[in-house]
RNA sequence: GGCGAGGUAGCUCAGGUGGUUAGAGCGCAGGAUUCAUAACCCUGAGGUCGGGGGUUCAAUUCCCCCCCUCGCUACCA
């Protein structure tokens, strides 16, 4: 582990997307985490730059572009404008919000390609991909469609079936066609320039596996795995028109590889916080964030995003030469809602833009309660009754009771003025420990990127607090000693201004409103622990509630929302798939369809999905290889008679030849359903 | 199939270089209290730490096998 003492941090976080709006699970992987870290920093006087933005190129977004009837920079226009305003009123302090479709960027990653392209760190290859005559270009695998060879559904894509979720590559599928003119595409030579990964697998080795053994379980093991299991070179760049130009000598019509220049993204958009924000930029500051051995660059990102940012990225650096390497990862996994996966396809999601619009001023209730169930370990569950739950008993209970009470009684007994410090007793002694230790705690684990932890802290921080209060009882006190009331009011306070400062990376509008209430200036973290934050005599500022109670309808209301987008969802699935084109009579002759009985079935080694069936055909026996092993256990279908496409050109399947093609028929749900004869017709009887 | 991460109280999660009664918050039960948004404070009930073997004086913690969830990966007609 880096022990330095860096003079600079570089924060980022992960690039939205722009094909569409950022969601709770976003947010609680990389952008709240990230951002109560950049605060803390912040607080603590560090230099820090904390550096995100819109990711706006690659297929998808051509894709929705293609799709809308608009061209890709209005897509992305679209969604940046929304992401960023999102953030902005979600508190997600950036010092810059860039996007990868500007002036900067495009300079800034085409340099980058270019220098290393002079240094040789690319080797070049060339390939067959799928090409589009009419359209006249080549084909991402996005754009190409054809029938899943796992489950056949006509809609799969060449890179992966939305249907049963395979990972697809275009030359496996079925009649693939061209999303673009229709037409089947044809194989055609192209020319790439891939980063050799191999070469730098000692040095990843060393740098990683050696020297960041402190890196989370979750990203370690992910770098062991992809390192160990043999690293591959890989394209840097694509046949696409919308991108970054491929700045080198017969690369006409290729875009860089939208995860080559994503992660630049950081650096251009570090180059445009200084050209934008700083006066007198003498446009090279950037440099001390990204090139100078005495910062510490840390990625906040989702555990999708390893590969990228603990092993390409890198290389890339390391291979450009000059920059320097992430100190730490911090990857989240997941988080779930009300028990099933986020999906923006499927609209399964809290959209941070409708929460922001459903629930105005509470930002900080839902940032409060990522957090504490933030997917630090493993997949966590989002439920809207645990975000009530927390928010009620939680925030409104604890946290602004404590504040609350200890407002309403100086009021009361002392016209919000600050009362003094009298004689101190030991009950008074633990709770002003307890003020010098929390800050200390609070910290140490937000340095150890363990947020939930640290939020666990204040909370502990302000229960301390409400016990004080419920051990000293001054409502009782008053009666008869008021000097003994002033010093467990005085202590409270203190203690009230000290949540205000550790609660603001956190919490930063309940931080503003209570530091607000207490009538003074934000302090810094540097005066946490401190136990005279507020002046004797000083007057205090009209109280309010901190936290409001959230009623079950409102909860019920949202999720409402989500049954009925479920519903929505079951209507869509009952759609069955649009019909394909029509056939002549002639093609539909030419399939020989036969009826066969199944004579042997076993599972085919080291696959999920495939059986391996002998069948009796009539004309002969032979061996099918099929993907239904999920859906059918081996013993129970042998002996049944099934439909075959007999003439089907034969294919090696994991080393055996399938010859032929089950006939199966899909529901719904997925699950599939042999065709067979009403009644046992003879093995080779045709189908027509 | 390979690899990685998880499987710990009703719920959401901590923790453990192996060692007396395994932790927190919430929920639940009881008590105390009324300054406070019926909130706070105290006490308590709840777990064979996924299952099965093994190593050991001792395993939830180490080793092996299996099962489940999630992710990555794989020439899945």
């Amino acid at each position: 582990m880096t022990q330095k003492s860096p003079k600079r941090y570089t924060i980022t976080a992960a690039l939205p997307y722009a094909n569409g709006p950022v969601h709770i699970g976003h947010l609680a992987g990389v952008y709240v985490p990230a951002d109560i870290y950049a605060r803390y920093l912040r607080s603590q006087g560090r230099d820090v730059l904390f550096v995100c933005g819109s990711d706006e190129h690659g297929v998808p977004i051509t894709i929705r572009a293609q799709k809308e009837g608009i061209t890709p920079q209005q897509a992305v226009d679209k969604y940046h404008q929304m992401i960023k305003e999102s953030f902005s009123e979600f508190g997600v302090a950036f010092d810059m919000y860039a996007r990868t479709s500007n002036a900067t960027h495009h300079q800034t990653a085409s340099d980058f390609f270019k220098q290393m392209y002079e240094q040789g760190n690319f080797t070049e290859q060339v390939s067959e991909q799928y090409y589009d005559q009419k359209a006249g270009q080549f084909l991402a695998d996005r754009y190409i469609q054809g029938t899943c060879p796992v489950c056949s559904n006509p809609n799969a894509y060449g890179d992966q079936c939305e249907n049963c979720g395979s990972t697809l590559s275009p030359s496996e599928l079925i009649n693939p066609v061209s999303m673009l003119s229709g037409e089947k595409p044809v194989l055609k030579e192209t020319k790439h320039w891939y980063l050799p990964l191999n070469q730098y697998e000692t040095w990843l080795r060393e740098w990683i596996l050696q020297g960041h053994t402190e890196w989370k379980p979750n990203v370690y093991g992910q770098c062991k795995s992809w390192i160990e299991g043999g690293l591959q070179p890989r394209p840097m760049t694509r046949d696409l028109d919308w991108g970054i130009p491929v700045p080198v000598p017969g690369a006409e019509g290729k875009v860089l590889y939208v995860w080559f220049d994503a992660p630049i993204g950081y650096i251009s958009s570090t180059k445009d916080y200084f050209k934008e924000k700083v006066a007198n930029s003498t446009g090279e500051e950037w440099k001390l964030y990204w090139q100078s051995e005495d910062t510490r660059l840390i990625h906040f990102i989702g555990k999708d995003n390893i590969v990228f940012h603990c092993i390409i990225f890198p290389v890339i650096l390391k291979a450009h030469g000059g920059y320097i390497l992430p100190d730490n990862v911090p990857a989240n996994e997941f988080l779930n809602l009300e028990g099933n996966k986020i999906s923006t396809s499927r609209n399964w999601a809290v959209w941070l833009h409708e929460y922001l619009q459903d629930f105005p001023g509470k930002q900080d209730v839902l940032r409060y309660v990522l957090c504490a169930n933030a997917p630090e370990a493993k997949d966590n569950d989002f439920t809207w009754k645990d975000y009530q739950n927390r928010n009620n008993n939680e925030l409104v209970a604890n946290l602004g009771n404590f504040v609350n009470r200890t407002l309403v009684l100086t009021n009361k007994y002392f016209r919000s003025k600050v009362p003094p410090c009298n004689q101190l007793f030991d009950l008074d002694k633990e709770i002003i420990a307890g003020i010098q230790e929390f800050p200390g705690k609070i910290a140490a684990s937000i340095e150890a990127f363990r947020f939930r932890e640290a939020l666990a802290h204040l909370m502990d921080f302000s229960r301390l607090g409400n016990k004080y209060l419920g051990d000293t009882e001054p409502w009782k006190v008053i009666k008869e000693n008021e000097a003994r009331v002033q010093t467990i009011l005085h202590i409270s306070l203190q203690l009230t201004a000290n949540l205000a400062i550790v609660m603001e990376p956190f919490l930063p509008f309940s931080a503003a409103k209570l530091n607000q209430m207490l009538g003074i200036q934000p302090f810094n973290w540097s005066s946490a622990g401190k136990l005279d934050l507020l002046p004797i005599g000083h007057s205090l500022k009209e109280a309010y509630l901190l936290f409001d109670k959230i009623e079950d309808a409102v909860v019920e209301a949202q999720v409402q929302k989500l049954l009925d987008t479920k519903k929505a969802n079951e209507a869509a699935n009952r759609k069955v798939p649009p019909a394909k084109a029509e056939v002549s009579f002639d093609d539909f002759t030419k399939m020989d369809i036969r009826v066969a009985t199944i004579l042997a079935a076993e599972a085919v080694p080291k696959t999920k999905k495939l059986l391996k069936l002998t069948l009796d055909t009539g004309l002969d026996k032979r061996t099918v290889v099929s993907g239904i092993a999920e859906h059918f256990k081996p013993e129970e279908i042998i002996g049944r008679q099934v439909c075959l496409l007999a003439n089907l050109a034969p294919r090696d399947i994991k080393g055996i030849q399938s010859q032929g093609m089950i006939l199966m028929a899909e529901d719904r749900d997925g699950s599939l359903s042999f065709i067979n004869p009403e009644k046992v017709i003879i093995n080779g009887g045709t189908v027509s």
